[in-house]
RNA sequence: GCCGGCGUAGCUCAGUGGUAGAGCAACUGAUUCGUAAUCAGUAGGUCGCGGGUUCAAAUCCCAUCGCCGGCUCCA
């Protein structure tokens, strides 16, 4: 903070005009003139830093002015906001809370009487220097000291205490003993190899970006937004279209699988006694919202949200497991710049979250499991190979070592299991589903969790069957993991196909355009019409004047499952000749092609083009 | 957030102090085509944004924003 303390003989201001900062609380405090005589006045600008510890500046500087007033023995103080005092301001936020804190401060002396400028505002004023040697001063204030770096303390102190948790790594396979994971022989699951190296050492190399950057932008999915905060992007319609079909998978599942939908809100009061407790933690990671004097953070996940209708709730065993489920649009997390990585980490992004209530450690294994299956299915619909990792409080593996290999026989493939000495975070039991991509690096897709604190913390009760209000546990699920982050992993492994000299495809469910109609010329328009109306699913129709072979470039390019070329022998026989992803072509009855077609579909859903139908319509938003 | 690299036409990029360029895309015209790029022409630029040095800045300096990589992080 700087601050420039002036004895005067006189001193008035009035308000002119509101800055781009103005906040209207601010008049009430202050008023829009005001004027004293014989006063100390005191400029102050908030700096960038005085957040660390608004106390300590505030501290500070009150006793700068305190101490200058006794010296020049005055009770008239003057508080006026001058940021021209500073090229580096803090946040007006920040500024605010300061002037408040000083002011609170200095009205703990009777006798001072405050003349308050507001912040925000184009003030005149008009001041009489009195010209003594003590009467022009200039300071500059540091934050010292941890009175408000508790919360971060508090912070370093819990990341030293997770870095001396003591972690033990086995695999185990399938029906088979465990294996401390530095004998374990990974020939046949180098995914599992570099999951463990990359949990393990987290050292990781790469130069290039990774691959899925250049495709969602070349595949008009999803693009950076310049006009927004970094990690924050805007979605085109064939993109768009990819992200709600996905969504729309994913909470099938989870609904039919007894998850009762809700929607809560995106931002929560930063005062709210047991959200202050949970943030308590991670006090660097929100978005922050000031609306009219009072703070709001961003949802991180939708936990609270269902925290304080499960708190609400009356619950009996009957009702149990209890399952409230949230498509979370949005949630926000503000990482460090540079942790941010294309759709692999955002700043705000789209998750399914699932919370169960079980009412003992058997129904929420049993749930467990259940979600396992379920998280299983929704990567095998979603195409993805995956390397799983758990991990555990030690003691509670083993008390519950049946329930492990449980897990592990249901997921089919050797995994990765963590050992805690002791517990540190919520949970007693974590499951992970990892993506491997092309820099070897792995991403978290599903998770499901067994959480044994929350539930108190929020006051989450259900009845028993003696009529006694309980705790149960929680689990946490998220079947796909972050949506976007989904899309990240499909793209991912395309990219690593086209790598090994393979056509890259979507599942046909999810492919933006299912089928594109490619007339050998505009003579066959009437067929493709026809054809196009017969057609249940996303087909378009390339009805530009460009040649044919570029109309399968481009077909090809934008990875279609079936391009059906219409022409003069077409015509004449009543079928289309389909060429597939893999270069087949094949003549088919339309009829012929539709059964094919069908069981591609089975279970998922559909949403119809998100584009015009006829290329020569459709505009192109990436170059 | 820290360290490093990058930012020029819608896209990919060339241009290191002296008149802003190419390919692709777009537009116009010709062409009516049989399975991964038809031909010709036209138009398109506050060189990320803001300062500075210089007779002169895309080019040198400072600051700032963004992207990528590394570290950190990933409740």
């Amino acid at each position: 903070m700087r601050i420039l303390l002036v004895h005067a003989d006189k001193f008035s201001f009035r308000v002119t005009g509101e800055t781009s900062v103005a906040l209207p609380a601010e008049l009430e405090k202050t008023g829009r003139q005001g004027e004293v005589n014989e006063a100390l006045v005191a400029f102050v600008a908030a700096e960038k830093g005085d957040e660390a510890n608004i106390a300590s500046v505030a501290e500070q500087a009150t006793g700068e002015i305190l101490s200058l007033m006794s010296q020049v023995s005055t009770n008239n103080v003057v508080l006026y906001p001058y940021a021209h005092l500073s090229s580096s301001l803090s946040s007006p936020r920040v500024a605010v809370r300061l002037l408040d804190e000083m002011c609170s401060r200095i009205q703990h002396n009777k006798q001072l009487k405050i003349l308050r400028a507001p912040f925000g505002y184009y003030k005149a004023f008009e001041i009489s220097c009195k010209g003594h040697p003590l009467s022009e001063l200039a300071k500059t204030i540091t934050p010292v000291g941890p009175a408000e770096e508790a919360a971060e303390e508090k912070e370093s102190q819990a990341l030293k205490a997770e870095k001396t948790l003591q972690s033990r790594w086995v695999i185990m396979s399938p029906g088979e003993a465990q294996v401390p994971a530095e004998k374990f022989s990974f020939e046949k699951r180098p995914g599992l190899s570099l999951l463990f190296r990359y949990e393990k050492s987290g050292s990781r190399l790469s130069e290039e970006p990774p691959p899925h950057i250049e495709l969602m932008r070349r595949m008009e999915l999803v693009d950076y937004e310049p006009g927004s905060d970094q990690g924050n992007f805007r979605w085109y319609p064939k993109g768009q279209l990819m992200k709600r079909l996905a969504e729309a998978y994913v909470s099938d599942l989870v609904t039919r699988h007894g998850g009762m939908q809700v929607e809560t809100p995106i931002m929560y009061d930063y005062q709210h006694p047991s959200l202050n407790l949970y943030l308590q933690r991670f006090p660097a990671r929100q978005y922050v919202l000031l609306s009219d004097q009072k703070e709001y953070f961003l949802r991180f996940a939708a936990c609270f949200g269902q925290y304080l209708i499960q708190h609400d709730m009356q619950i009996s065993y009957h009702h149990l497991p209890c399952k409230l489920y949230e498509l979370t649009h949005y949630s926000f997390r503000r990482e460090q710049s540079g942790e941010l990585a294309g759709l692999k980490r955002l700043r705000t992004f789209t998750m399914p979250d699932l919370h169960t209530l079980a009412g003992d450690i058997e129904q929420a294994k049993d749930e467990f499991i259940q979600q396992t299956d379920l998280a299983i299915q929704c990567m095998e619909g979603f195409g993805l190979d995956f390397e799983v990792a758990i991990r555990f409080v030690s003691d509670f593996a083993k008390d519950h070592e049946t329930f492990i290999e449980k897990i592990v026989s249901r997921c089919g493939r050797p995994a990765l299991i963590e050992l805690w000495d002791k517990r540190f975070f919520y949970f007693v039991a974590k499951l992970e589903f990892n993506f491997i991509d092309t820099q070897d690096k792995a991403a978290c897709l599903s998770t499901v969790q067994i959480d044994v604190e929350n539930t108190k913390r929020f006051d989450i009760t259900y009845v028993d069957r003696k009529g006694e209000k309980r705790h149960p546990l929680l689990l946490h699920a998220s079947i796909s993991g972050s949506i976007d982050r989904v899309l990240y992993a499909i793209l991912e492994a395309q990219a690593m196909r086209i790598k090994r000299g393979q056509k890259p495809a979507f599942p046909f469910w999810l492919a933006p355009v299912q089928l594109r109609l490619v007339p050998v010329s505009e003579k066959f328009d009437d067929a493709c019409q026809k054809i196009l109306k017969q057609v249940p699913y996303r087909i378009d129709y390339d009805d530009r004047d460009i040649t044919m072979g570029r109309k399968i470039r481009e077909a090809e390019r934008e990875w279609i499952p079936y391009i059906l070329v219409v022409g003069a022998k077409e015509v004449a026989e009543g079928c289309v000749n389909v060429r597939t992803r893999e270069g087949a072509q094949r003549k088919m009855v339309l009829s012929e092609l539709l059964a094919e077609i069908e069981p591609q579909m089975k279970g998922k859903p559909f949403f119809d083009l998100s584009v015009p139908k006829r290329l020569s319509r459709c505009p192109i938003f990436v170059g």
